[in-house]
DNA sequence: TGCCTTCATTAGCTGAACCTAAATATTGAT
DNA sequence: ATCAATATTTAGGTTCAGCTAATGAAGGCA
């Protein structure tokens, strides 16, 4: 059974090669990924390597091997369900859950994980809208866009937010920018790297940089 | 914050120091209930009172200080509570939560514990019949014997099963001796080491060796 | 073209928690 | 009282996952 670190740096391998696309994954995005010095990171994707998790290229990156991506999707599945049912059963606020599903998604057994699916009647989707990989490490990732991307002056419905840190979720919150929101965007200017968005049914506007707008995703 | 296997070689000595009446754990029981041969489990406890969590006597024994067990009964009460959770609410066996609640104990968070415990309604009890500790740290243990100890034709309710091993306690549940049943010892013998006992409602009886009689606990 | 900055790798070390094997204490039996 | 058996401790070693510091490669710019 992999470790929890193990686990840890494929997942977030994973993820940033996800988020950019595909290609290699710089080893200094690792090392900041998981909070450790560069050279700690290249020792244990070395040792990722070995295990056959990874293709590792000294000086060019790393990429997960078939074995590594279904490890990751796995622990993603884990993750994404727990707080799932912290937020649906036990009343957690989504903006919370992430620090608490870290840890546990590295001890609940495969067949706790499958009680949680079938007492959740098994959802596609976690708290933040990141799709949740099926049990067969499938994963259905929905048509989105980024409020930069997305048409203007359209009917769009918030579909994830990609950022994990609690104080910028409890800023989506209080903003009412909460997966499944229906808005629109009204005016986008590149230069200024902003947006301007309207929150339908609620009638008022705000204002998002493009920092915050990368980071929310939406549906037509 | 103290590591999974501080926490668990506390919580173990709590254990051992509960069922030996009181005084000195020695270090070979130490060894045997952690699974480590007996001088990784020297090595440690000199660590645990450096860290003011244990009294150690060389060739005597080890003793938990007050901080200590308050660290043993804030490790019980997750580990029970999460016991009682998972029969609960996710429709687990109480013969296999043992193994689940061992990993889950040491990831949980004071407030998602807390959570659970007001989601359970604040429960006394695990599904095996151990007293769940109370936040503070307060244990009220009923007043309990074993079936070698009590009165004879008299109705007595099983209170506890102490033992955790999933085939000892499946055997328990077969033979209809769940915490909570009713039941009545007919006759006892020392010298034979066997207890005859009627389950009161379902009319039949059974005999059980001294073994297993000592590991149920009953309440009059 | 050569230097400088940035990024990555290597080497060597640390602490936690385990192990094996040898040495030493304690206890019980003769 | 001595000796064997059992229990405990000590010594030395391993693995995992981290660190610091030094070295090396690659790309940008004067």
């Amino acid at each position: 059974m992999p470790s929890a670190t193990v686990e840890d740096y494929i997942k977030h391998i994973y993820l940033i090669s996800e988020k950019r696309g595909s290609g290699d994954v710089a080893m200094g995005q690792v090392a900041e990924a998981l909070g450790v010095v560069p050279g700690t990171a290249t020792t244990m994707v070395k040792a990722l390597s070995d295990a056959g998790l990874v293709e590792y290229a000294p000086r060019v990156g790393v990429q997960l091997t078939e074995p590594g991506r279904k490890l990751a999707l796995h622990v993603l599945r884990r993750h994404r369900l727990i707080e799932q049912f912290l937020v649906e059963v036990l009343g957690f606020d989504w903006s919370e859950v992430h620090e608490e599903a870290e840890q546990m998604e590295h001890v609940v057994s495969d067949l706790l994980l499958e009680r949680i699916d079938r007492y959740l009647g098994h959802p596609t989707e976690d708290p933040h809208g990141d799709p949740i990989p099926s049990a067969a490490g499938e994963l259905i990732h929905g048509q989105v866009e980024t409020l930069m991307e997305c048409p203007l002056q359209t009917k769009v419905t918030v579909a994830r937010i990609s950022d994990q840190d609690t104080k910028f979720l409890n800023y989506i919150t209080e903003s009412g920018l909460n997966p499944g929101v229906t808005l629109s965007v009204k005016a986008r200017s590149e230069r200024a790297e902003s947006v301007e968005v309207e929150l339908i049914g609620r009638g008022h506007s705000l204002t998002l940089g493009k920092g915050a707008a990368v980071k929310i995703q939406v549906r037509s």
